[in-house]
DNA sequence: TGTACATCAGTGAACGCGCGTTCACTGATGTAC
DNA sequence: TGTACATCAGTGAACGCGCGTTCACTGATGTAC
């Protein structure tokens, strides 16, 4: 049955992010259109009404995960010092798979090396999203007046992704526990020492 | 046609190496049994004459692919100072996709995200090739003298997987040598001041 | 404002297709005597 | 050492199954008059 304009934007927006949480959750390959529709409340068969294809779908998917996960950072930071904002960015990216309820998951550590093999516009999302974040840890370093922030904000993204996702493979949660601790310890050290690269 | 014993055993081998470039360079997912088996020359009808299951195919290619990455990497820094020998490790393992004919590659940063959707077998696999990267990267830091040596390899080998990832979703190969550029030069700030933690 | 018709969101079944796995068969190798 | 038979690596076809996508249908919403 035909439902009203403000009803059909509504299941538009549960859709996406019903497959923002699932594809994060169970990755993208894995999880099919039936499931994402079912987790919505849906039969598979209305899918098409709203979207062109699957990969249209991973894209808006990944699109509101990246909107959600800065969202809630530039949040939290708000107002902060630097090295505050800074440890509370590394902190809280670091810990997106430790809580019980995970309020957020990055497409880029969760979905990293699957997000490659799909179409321009699904990795136009990611790329995107990997921009607005690298970018947010950039405003602190420059504020923290780091040598060549930029740089060093690029390769705080490239170890808080990397962490988070080979954590993922480690045997328990104790070892997973280390390996974040142990890139937040190092992000710690090369944000505190703003003359870290003179005084060598 | 029965083969003799020792073809046996150099078409198990085949299959293994042929079937870690192909995981590699498509993935696993995307990748069929079919597939490797016709890159290895072979029907797929035959596969299952060497191995029970293709997450043991995947297991062992993996496996196979951390020998070949690490024995590479003892190779090339073989009698090296422990600061050139990190330089060299880093540098290679950056530069892995770099290479117009890629002599290696490693699982955690071409096939990172994708490793835990499969079983014991495989994140075993995974896990181990990990903590002897890890391992390698640490005897060079501790003869750097390196504070927390142990912590700083680990957090390195999450800055070298996650930047080889996300440089894979770069729009274009500039972007993505940047990126690798800027890992590099972090990593060299790390392990160029052994007092860094000191002196801030 | 009221009415008649067109639109279209959602359903449930079906279509192809590719995948992992199985199987009957072949014929060279290995083995028991 | 020679022979007869069992073994088994490799082939090519088939089996189920799940997936992305399509489609006829339903009935409430939107729209033209």
């Amino acid at each position: 049955m035909r439902m009203s304009k403000s009803d059909t934007a509504e299941t538009r927006k549960r859709i996406v992010s019903t497959a923002a949480q699932v594809f994060l959750a169970q990755g993208i390959a894995a999880t099919g259109i039936a499931d994402v529709m079912a987790a919505a409340g849906l039969t598979q068969g209305g899918f098409y009404r709203h979207f062109d294809s699957k990969e249209q779908l991973i894209a808006e998917a990944n699109s509101a995960a990246f909107d959600d996960l800065l969202t809630m950072f530039e949040t939290r930071i708000a107002g902060k010092p630097p090295r505050e904002a800074l440890d509370t960015i590394v902190r809280l990216y670091l810990h997106q798979r430790q809580g019980k309820d995970p309020v957020f998951l990055c497409p880029l550590a969760n979905l990293g090396s699957e997000l490659k093999r799909w179409n321009e516009q699904v990795k136009a999302a990611a790329i995107d999203g990997y921009q607005r974040l690298v970018r947010l840890v950039a405003v602190q370093t420059e504020r923290l007046e780091i040598q060549d922030h930029q740089r060093v904000a690029d390769a705080i993204v490239s170890t808080i992704v990397g962490a988070v996702t080979l954590s993922q493979l480690a045997p328990d949660r104790a070892k997973a526990k280390v390996m974040l601790a142990n890139a937040q310890y190092v992000v710690g050290v090369l944000s505190q020492s703003p003359e870290g690269t003179r005084c060598a």
